[in-house]
DNA sequence: CGAAGGCCAGAC
DNA sequence: TCTGGCCTTCGT
């Protein structure tokens, strides 16, 4: 029998199945999904089983050298998914498998230096066995750091005579976790007996003893915990344990993160008619195996969880499993608690907090089908479920669902070719839709399920539009306009809580010398430096080059440098000056570094540690706490101007969801929005809670410039140190498209993109904008190989982003 | 990707 | 003529 391995070369030229001869001893162990180790040239690497055949084209095939997993890691779905990714993101099969399974089963290749013939090179170089001896087992990486250059080149010779040898090991990086376990096989008699006899001075193995002696006896108990009840130390228990009377053993633990959370059950709460109107057809689809895309357009505070929890319920009790994908910065606590509170240990979480080894545990409670519903970030979408009954896809709006690194995939379209495989539905829930999303459900091509009322009736919080340029007009300088700063002190004194949003860390955005106008700016990119107060250094946010700040003007020597633009640190700044009674928590990347750092400063506002929670992006996504009522936007037009298609509709959607913290339980709440542009619509609409307002104005802005959702787009980037050579390279690729694509396409460009230098790398793109190109991938393939292979030695790199979110 | 083999320039 | 470095090629 003959296997179709993917190899672990990311070339394109590997990029296709290789067969392998499948030694009888293993063949009731091969099964396509299955990771196994094989010969590869000279070297030996670790592959992916795709299909099994009787027999191939080939001749003297090598074959399968050893097994790694017994239980497929990918499903024949997922096989198939792998594929459909490979072709449609344009990257490499082995990139795809790779990018479904957490990053601990990668592979990782190790020698070690082995003495073949010791007499030998003794004889060769007298004296070499003294550091060879050293040496040998080592790894080669990292013999090759210290050994000198004499005993490399020795070594080198001895390698090419077959003296010594390097041994190469192949394996992924999971570590499964041990922990010590002790118990007893003896009886409560002999236990007794035992104690009795035990010197009357070891009362430490005496408190152990006992312990097996008022307990269960028979349970096993974790080494760490004995000590801790029984008041014993190491020693006494291995005493113990040397005499036979107790057993010590490593056993295998999952790393649970959520082990220590006390989690309260709940119970499916009663729904509105609203809710259950949109609840009913999900749960038909999931009785009848059909698959359908259903748009959950619910305002804030609408109930959008509580619908997902109960079609969750209906899919687990017919023995189906259930994938809920949420924002990375939204994946708090909160939103875990809610599922795991409903559905206990029955819920697996996965998203960028946890370490390599948790991620792999979490995988393989899905894997081991020992659960049947995750939650997680945009890769979660790969959880390896057999029998999916339900996709739910929150925020569906959000960006972050498109990876910005190959494989480019969009969470979404993941869903969907999962949803039609297993016939279940897919549900995309949001506030504020995409324009993609709401356009298709308005041509029927998703359902829509509209929900328009909040659950506790409350009404939405009213906002009140502040314009900054009158606020200045009236000699009001600082960042808080006039009533902003008074909503703050009222709740200060009511001891109510405020959230403050500035969509930018850092102190300030931009340093610049009065005198000429000289701005810092990163020396690897053409950007400015942020000033980052608390360790005093520029900072650059694309490549995080740092800088001290300078107390002159590097080209003039002017001592007047100042600091332009508001970041979250300056805020913090001016609140401890304004309001020094209030206490204030910042969250953005800067604070939220360490890990639980986000879940302890989440937990310390919720529990009243702090009036004010000042942040960053990360805190405008489904937080939830009942004594806020006041929602400060200090600068709603940040994002406004920047050069992104999109930029009006993040600006729309960034402020709904804002708004929406505030007064989401009995207390009424208010939102302030700060703005230079307030006549603009995606800002008047956010006020007054129109998304249909919005959604007709930006359709039609759409439609004058020819974007998604009217056009589909495609970025092509090419980057190279030289810059000549990056104009270059893009003016063939356009040229070339132009020649190829039908005459109905547009291309854009040569253009330099917003940012035309990060980390010393030139950059230059092309647009592509379609309707419908039949042949478009397999032409974007053809750009890629021809321009990729005729520059590799260059460095040249060629990124092509399908349906691209990110045009920097 | 990484090993190996070919090829060329410089050292002796 | 040997060595090291660079480039190309190849992999079931």
């Amino acid at each position: 029998m003959i296997a179709k391995v993917i190899v672990d070369v990311p070339v394109k030229q590997t990029d296709k199945p290789f067969d392998y001869f499948i030694p009888d001893s293993f063949l009731p162990l091969v099964q396509p999904g299955i990771r196994v180790v094989v010969p590869f040239g000279p070297r030996k690497l670790l592959g992916f089983v795709i299909d099994i055949e009787e027999e191939s084209q080939l001749t003297n095939l090598k074959e399968i050298e050893s097994i790694i997993d017994h239980e497929p890691v990918l499903t024949d779905e997922l096989i198939e998914l792998g594929d459909w990714l490979s072709k449609t993101a344009l990257c490499l099969k082995i990139s795809a498998y790779q990018a479904m399974l957490p990053a601990a089963m990668k592979a990782s290749y190790k020698k070690y230096l082995i003495i073949t013939d010791g007499k030998e090179l003794n004889e060769r170089w007298p004296g070499c066995l003294t550091f060879l001896t050293d040496y040998e087992n080592k790894e080669w990486a990292q013999i090759l750091k210290t050994a000198s250059q004499e005993e490399i080149s020795i070594i080198q010779k001895a390698l090419r005579e077959n003296m010594v040898a390097l041994e190469q090991v192949v394996h992924d990086k999971s570590t499964s976790k041990k922990i010590k376990m002790i118990r007893t096989e003896l009886t409560k008699d002999d236990l007794q007996k035992a104690y009795d006899q035990l010197d009357k001075r070891a009362k430490k193995q005496k408190n152990v003893l006992a312990y097996f002696l008022n307990e269960d006896h028979g349970t096993p108990i974790p080494l760490t915990s004995l000590i801790k009840k029984a008041d014993a130390g190491r020693s006494a228990i291995n005493h113990l344990v040397d005499k036979g009377l107790l057993i010590e053993e490593e056993v295998e633990q999952l790393r649970d993160p959520y082990a220590h959370s006390e989690i309260e059950k709940t119970t499916p709460l009663p729904l509105t008619n609203e809710q259950q109107g949109v609840l009913e057809p999900i749960v038909q689809d999931i009785e009848e195996d059909k698959h359908q895309v259903y748009l959950c357009h619910g305002v804030t505070g609408s109930g959008k969880t509580e619908i997902y929890m109960q079609a969750i319920d209906k899919v687990i009790k017919q023995g189906k499993e259930a994938i809920v994908l949420v924002p990375e910065i939204a994946l708090t606590p909160q939103m875990v608690h809610r599922f795991k509170g409903r559905f206990g240990s029955d819920v697996a979480v996965l998203h960028s907090g946890l370490s390599r080894g948790e991620k792999y545990d979490e995988w393989r409670k899905i894997n081991r089908g020992e659960v049947s519903v995750v939650v997680g970030a945009r890769s979660a979408i790969f959880a390896s479920f057999k029998k999916l009954g339900i996709i739910i896809i929150d925020e569906e709006h959000e960006t972050s669902y498109k990876q910005e690194e190959n494989p480019r995939y969009h969470a979404r379209d993941v869903a969907i070719f999962r949803g039609r495989f297993h016939g279940c539905p897919v549900v995309l829930g949001s506030a504020t839709p995409s324009l993609e999303s709401y356009a298709r459900a308005q041509k029927g091509v998703y359902k829509l399920a509209p929900l328009y009322n909040r659950i506790n009736q409350q009404p939405l919080p009213e906002v009140m539009m502040i314009d900054m340029r009158e606020e200045l007009r009236s000699g009001n300088r600082s960042m808080f306009s006039k009533p902003l700063f008074s909503k703050l002190t009222d709740r200060l004194e009511k001891g109510e809580q405020s959230v403050l949003f500035l969509n930018r860390r850092g102190y300030s955005t931009f340093v610049m010398c009065r005198d000429c106008g000289y701005v810092i700016e990163c020396p690897h990119c053409d950007i400015s430096l942020t000033y980052h107060r608390r360790q005093g250094r520029l900072k650059c946010h694309y490549c995080g080059y740092e800088e001290s700040l300078p107390d002159r003007c590097p080209s003039c020597e002017s001592e007047y440098m100042r600091y332009f633009g508001t970041g979250t640190q300056k805020v913090e700044e001016a609140l401890t000056q304004l309001l020094p009674e209030a206490r204030v928590i910042r969250m953005d990347v800067d604070t939220t570094k360490k890990k639980g750092a986000h879940e302890k400063l989440l937990k310390a506002f919720g529990d009243g540690k702090a009036d004010i929670l000042l942040g960053t992006q990360m805190i405008a996504k489904g937080l939830d706490f009942p004594n806020v009522t006041l929602v400060g936007v200090l600068a709603a037009d940040s994002m406004l101007h920047l050069p992104d298609f999109r930029a009006s509709e993040k600006t729309f959607q960034l402020l709904t969801q804002v708004a929406g913290r505030a007064g989401r339980h009995h207390l009424k709440g208010e939102v302030v929005v700060q703005s230079y542009t307030p006549d603009h619509y995606a800002i008047v609409d956010a006020g007054a809670h129109d998304y249909q307002g919005f959604y007709q104005k930006e359709m039609y802005a759409r439609h004058q410039r020819q974007y998604p959702p009217y056009f589909f787009l495609t970025l092509i980037t090419v980057s190279h140190p030289d810059f000549p050579k990056v104009v270059d390279v893009t003016q063939k690729i356009t040229r070339f498209l132009k020649q190829k694509l039908t005459n109905k396409a547009m291309i854009l460009g040569p253009v330099a993109p917003p940012i035309p230098r990060i980390k010393d790398r030139y950059r230059y793109q092309c647009m592509i904008k379609y309707k419908n190109e039949p042949d478009l991938i397999k032409i974007l393939k053809e750009c890629q190989n021809h321009f990729q292979e005729a520059y590799t030695k260059d460095a040249l790199k060629i990124t092509i982003d399908i349906n691209p979110y990110l045009l920097m």
